[in-house]
RNA sequence: GGGCAGUUACCAGAGUGGACAAAUGGGGCUGACUGUAACUCAGCUGGCUACGCCUUCGGUGGUUCGAAUCCAUCACUGCCCA
């Protein structure tokens, strides 16, 4: 049957083990780490950059070329989306996610907390939950921290995420703290119902709760501290780059990553710009997913180690270098610049599959290149070059 | 040879006496995008000494306080009849 032959799961319930998170490095001048994350479908090198595959898909990337090219470890699909489309049905007739989509490892999906933030217009909140009025056909579904957790369950992710509210960042103190006090208690629910229920499709699963607290360090505090006490196999941070000032980010991250427990991955939801990886990583963090490479890449934005460019832009027309010299991905070799500017300007879908390749490429090449010079102990030389050079306008 | 319709900015195409440097699309140029309602969105697209001024609506000449809009004529294009 489609996909099977990809899908690897334990037969054997006792082989079964819960994920695990071994720390290898440590960077002696910052805090930088490389380590190494162990789920049933197999293991993840961090620091880690996981492509978003929202609604069951990598947007215009395939999942050979996800696993070949661009060597992604690991991918997110979404509660809300996969929910409304193909539906709980489908996902649990075709066995979960990896079966449907023909992906062998890890997925981690967001709960929905995000949708919360960015469809604001289309849900109302009520301390039971989150009372979505679909965008795609106007019916109203009731999320709560329950149902979050039973639908990823049917999804199967080997990650799943505490159902939160994402804050936006230009909140009040009056809001945020309101909006904290509604996710420390929507964590605790989510807590019982994955402690009482188990994933049908014969795997683990972990759940990681969320740190809130928009740009108020107490309330950042208090919420890494509870986050903390749930000693849950990882921990994520929430509600960045969500509208607040980018160094006020990089302050809430220092602040809550002395508090989240070292021994296990933290993960940066949502961030970001390939600076903000750079600042973040040495801030502590493992694992960061974001929709810049895919998105921005549809819009005709590169990403490369020599800066990024608007393949959109006059100056490439007749410029027939490869995309990226040295990059980290075929097309960087294949294919001109001048050609990508073609194709983007004349809206061919091959353009956008080559900007999100390369632009996933990069990402995940520059993570992994992190890793390395922390293992070997010159992150923060090798850091401090490339920021200035990611950052660079061409 | 005759009849009819038309000629507007890069292209298509509205406008048929003052609110017109001229709607709207497309094209072009430039920005934005951070747990994806996004192959999306926004701005600019005659010139300048720029809250104002100048030159444009096939050419020329008129009518009028005022013309892309009315009249005459010329040129060109399309369709129909010979």
């Amino acid at each position: 049957m489609l996909g099977q032959k990809l899908y690897l799961c334990p037969s054997n319930a006792s082989e079964r083990n819960k994920l695990t998170f071994q720390l290898l490095h440590t960077d002696p001048k910052t805090s930088a780490r490389a380590g190494i994350l162990t789920t049933d479908h197999g293991l993840v090198e961090t620091p880690v950059f996981m492509p978003v595959g929202t609604a069951g898909s990598v947007k215009a990337v395939h999942a050979t070329e996800l696993v070949e090219d661009i060597q992604a470890q690991i991918i997110l699909g979404n509660t809300y989306h996969l929910y409304l489309r193909p539906g709980l049905d489908i996902l649990r007739e075709a066995g979960g996610l990896h079966r449907f989509i023909s992906w062998e490892r890890p997925i981690l999906t967001d709960s929905g907390g995000f949708q919360v933030f960015s469809l604001t217009e289309n849900r109302k909140l009520t301390e039971e939950g989150a009372l979505f009025q679909s965008h795609i056909d106007g019916s109203s579904h009731l999320f709560t921290p329950e149902k979050v957790v039973d639908i990823q369950r049917i999804i199967g992710a080997d990650i799943i995420m505490a159902f939160d509210e994402c804050t936006p960042g230009n909140a009040d103190y009056a809001y945020a703290k309101r909006s904290l006090d509604l996710t420390e208690k929507w964590l605790d629910r989510c807590i019982a119902r994955f402690e009482e229920t188990e994933c049908p499709h014969g795997y683990s699963q972990a759940l990681f709760p969320i740190v809130q607290g928009c740009v108020y360090p107490d309330l950042r505090r208090r919420a890494a501290e509870q986050v903390a006490s749930k000693e849950a196999p990882g921990n994520a941070i929430g509600g960045l780059a969500v509208g607040e000032p980018t160094e006020t980010m990089y302050e809430m991250l220092e602040l809550v990553n002395d508090i989240l427990p070292k021994d296990k991955p933290r993960y940066l939801m949502g961030v970001g710009k390939p600076e903000n990886l750079l600042e973040a990583i040495e801030r502590g963090v493992d694992m960061f997913d974001c929709v810049l490479p895919t998105r921005n890449g549809r819009n005709g934005q590169l990403f490369t180690k020599q800066g990024v460019m608007n393949m959109r832009n006059e100056r490439w027309k007749d410029d027939f270098s490869p995309l990226e010299e040295d990059g980290a991905s075929f097309v960087d070799r294949l294919y001109s610049k001048a050609y990508l500017r073609h194709l983007i300007t004349t809206n061919e879908i091959l353009g956008l599959q080559i900007a999100s390749i390369h632009n996933l490429a990069f990402y995940v090449w520059l993570v992994q290149e992190a890793r390395r010079h922390i293992i070997a102990g010159d992150f923060p030389e090798w850091k401090a070059d490339m920021l200035e050079n990611v950052t660079r306008r061409l």
